[in-house]
DNA sequence: GTCGGTTGTCTATAATACTAGACAAATAAT
DNA sequence: ATTATTTGTCTAGTATTATAGACAACCGAC
């Protein structure tokens, strides 16, 4: 049962760091403690080299700190909740749980809409879209990064107002939406991409939650199509079955 | 920018493996080709043999096959998408995307509340639970294993009426709790366990989605607690604004 | 049939990952 | 101080992974 295989393509010791890393997350070790590296080597049934070169792994992540003589400690790890629902900001959402939340802007273009967005965004078939990447972070810890698309006509001031207000929600205001309500989210997940790593300081191995949502007017109209990804380690999603202080019915 | 590092313990076969199954998933090859290994050696900047393996790999797992002398195809996929909101259940959920979605009991037990368990299900701590663990299939394929907890009290003949009835609605109906609601949704992501990769038929570097969820009967008294894990590659889960048909307000 | 392009197989070599054992160095308890 | 426990370092051998090149086998188009 130790769950680890050889021939897989993946090194013995990053399976072992992984299942390490996992079961930290999971709640075992709670005390603080990982087993001693001769435990962990019968337990995984390698040697005791291969499960060194797991918690070295381990501790270049700052996932565990290991003291001669003494052993090696978990050092303890903060997890997020970003809650979905019709109220979905993402300042709002982490109130609380972090000192600061904000969303930076790192990219924005000019494009065509495909079928897909058209459709979702209910816009003709080409029709052109403003597309903001923006990436989150709660205490200078990046957490999400995202693409949003916008309808470009209705929307041309968004990015300067973006520039000013640093968030989607005032900027939308600034373009005259003074409120929005989510419509909808798929959530998927997968291994995190290099571009993911890099944007999101991931560990190889490190797993993506994706989200594709959809804002619209409380008119009911379509007016932003996001796709989300989270750092899987940090952050859990929550949905609840509805938001205290709601406007909506 | 090819994505792929050395020296992180996994394979650069296994890389390229699971960048091109991402870029798949990614609806990237829709033309159903895959380009030619001397291509794709040349983009990921390795030997041409190194390709090869990562593209046996896949022809292993089933997502590509390739015939000597034409090149390699992508082997059609499907998705399921699995929806969350306050009628949840597992067979509704999938009516129209697939033809069989059944659950099927794999175990269960008495065990005793811990902490958590015992404030979710508003419980005294230690009270007598009921542990389920179901595996979820639609036409066969594993799409999700979870572990269900009931009040053992309350729903004594829950396990005998499920071995009657095949699900868990029908069987909470068989107890007296004619309808029930969600009201909690907590989604997370990790690699996937050993174990998860035996029941949902997973190859390694497989990643599942997390939920922890808790159901209500009408009055709002929580009944039943339950973490699932989706295989990620095969579910998107979608989060409803609301249900059409609901009895909530 | 012939040809260009593609995948299949073989050999050989180098780099990386894993195992094995021994002993040093630090810690904490007695 | 002594001791048991635990992590750190070193050497060496084996297995797996990656590279390199050459050529065969096969497909589809001409």
């Amino acid at each position: 049962m130790s769950g680890i295989e050889r021939r897989t393509g993946v090194a013995l010791w990053r399976q072992i760091a992984d299942d390490i890393r996992a079961a930290i997350g999971n709640g075992d070790h709670d005390d603080g403690r990982l087993p001693t590296e001769a435990a962990l080597a019968a337990r995984f049934d390698v040697n005791r080299h291969t499960v060194r070169q797991a918690i070295a792994a381990l501790a270049r992540e700052g996932v565990v700190e290991t003291v001669q003589g003494r052993g090696t400690a978990v050092v303890p790890r903060r997890r997020v909740t970003y809650p979905i629902g019709a109220r979905t900001r993402f300042s709002a959402g982490l109130g609380g749980q972090v000192a600061t939340a904000v969303t930076r802007l790192i990219g924005s273009l000019r494009e065509t809409a495909n079928e897909e967005l058209a459709a979702t965004l209910r816009l003709s078939p080409n029709a052109p879209l403003l597309r903001l990447e923006t990436l989150g972070e709660a205490d200078g810890v990046p957490l999400s990064r995202a693409v949003h698309w916008f309808d470009a006509e209705r929307f041309s001031g968004l990015v300067e107002a973006y520039g000013r207000e640093g968030s989607i929600t005032r900027a939308l205001a600034a373009c005259g939406v003074s409120d929005y309500v989510r419509v909808s989210t798929e959530i998927s997940a997968a291994p995190a991409t290099g571009a993911d790593r890099e944007d999101l300081a991931l560990q190889p191995g490190a797993v993506v939650l994706l989200t594709r949502s959809v804002n619209a007017d409380p008119q009911g109209r379509p007016i932003q199509a996001s796709r989300s990804r989270f750092a899987a380690d940090r952050v859990t999603l929550s949905v609840a079955p509805d938001e205290p202080a709601t406007d909506l019915p």
